[in-house]
DNA sequence: CGTTTTTGACCAGCGC
DNA sequence: GCGCTGGTCAAAAACG
């Protein structure tokens, strides 16, 4: 019906090719090439873009995903002290296909969680087959963004939380892709200019992002039995995203009307935070972005 | 009071 | 064709 033609009007204007248009244009704050590599001799942005793109349109991998866990995790090194003990891992699904889904695994002792920061509003909740645990469904917030995600905890290991992103989430990570080094990061996010209509989107900036809690990451690919498996250091934040499939729940913080420092939504075990995000249809531009969020394939 | 979550119904895809 | 399963919708409830 009608209802759902609205629906999908809405999200077909913030189809992906226009996504990835408003990424690459450059006013678009979000989109900025690291000003290191831009003055870099003779690199010609082009090169960039395309590597841009293509990353885009191909999904990130495996390795451009530990990459950015990375370079967030390291930014961060003021929230290690709150952080518990957690583990995220990363599969990717579907490589062969367009779905380009990931799914995240997050492991989190006792009762930490993970919150990706951005604005997730929970539109369905199922029961699986097979499993005890119910699965809920979320859709980013954002107008213009079609990212999904699931989220149920692991039918073995009740500190797993599996999370499923699919779609273009376009806060965020694409243009860390680029970066390989979280030195260049700094830089990025500097003044982000205001482009036309997409006050949204700006500054998502990857950082800030929430104390989560997840320490060692792993991430593992799951064309490869295990193998591949990438750690890093340490790692405050997480990006994970657990959230309701537990009891306690807690759901992004960001609602903050006015302050985007507020880099805590934390979500702590004995509070129950609940997140009072704003209105659905806009996105308020500092939410924080937080990390995996990213990891939404494209189509 | 406005917004988000809950929850059952509805719908589409798939296997038998 | 039927039944099952997973995903989405939308009205009602809950929550700040």
């Amino acid at each position: 019906m009608a209802a759902s033609e609205e629906t999908s009007a809405i999200w077909s204007e913030g189809s992906e090719d226009e996504l990835v248009r408003e990424l690459l244009d450059d006013e678009s704050p979000f989109f900025l090439l690291p000003k290191s590599i831009e003055s870099e001799p003779s690199q010609s942005q082009e090169p960039l873009k395309n590597l841009f793109l293509s990353t885009l349109y191909s999904g990130p991998t495996i390795q451009d995903i530990a990459s950015v866990l990375s370079l967030n995790c390291q930014s961060s090194d003021s929230f290690s002290g709150n952080i518990s003990q957690s583990k995220i891992s990363v599969t990717e699904k579907g490589s062969s296909k367009m779905e380009n889904k990931y799914t995240l695994r997050i492991k989190s002792s006792g009762n930490t969680m993970a919150d990706d920061g951005y604005k997730w509003r929970k539109y369905g909740q199922k029961s699986i087959k097979n499993s005890p645990n119910p699965r809920s469904y979320y859709r980013c917030t954002n107008p213009r963004c079609s990212a999904k995600k699931q989220v149920e905890r692991s039918t073995e290991d009740p500190d797993t939380l599996i999370i499923t992103y699919e779609g273009l989430h376009l806060h965020f990570a694409y243009s860390h892709f680029l970066l390989t080094r979280p030195s260049l990061n700094d830089n990025t996010h500097s003044p982000p200019k205001k482009p036309k209509t997409h006050t949204q989107v700006a500054q998502d900036e990857p950082h800030q992002v929430g104390p989560t809690s997840v320490d060692p990451l792993k991430i593992v690919t799951k064309h490869q039995p295990f193998g591949a498996v990438i750690e890093t250091p340490h790692t405050p934040q997480t990006q994970g995203l657990l959230e309701d499939v537990v009891p306690l729940l807690i759901r992004n913080p960001s609602n903050n009307p006015t302050s985007s420092s507020d880099p805590c939504f934390s979500s702590y075990p004995s509070s129950p935070p609940l997140s009072t995000s704003s209105s659905s249809l806009s996105w308020s531009p500092n939410s924080s972005p937080l990390d995996m969020g990213m990891l939404s394939g494209l189509g």
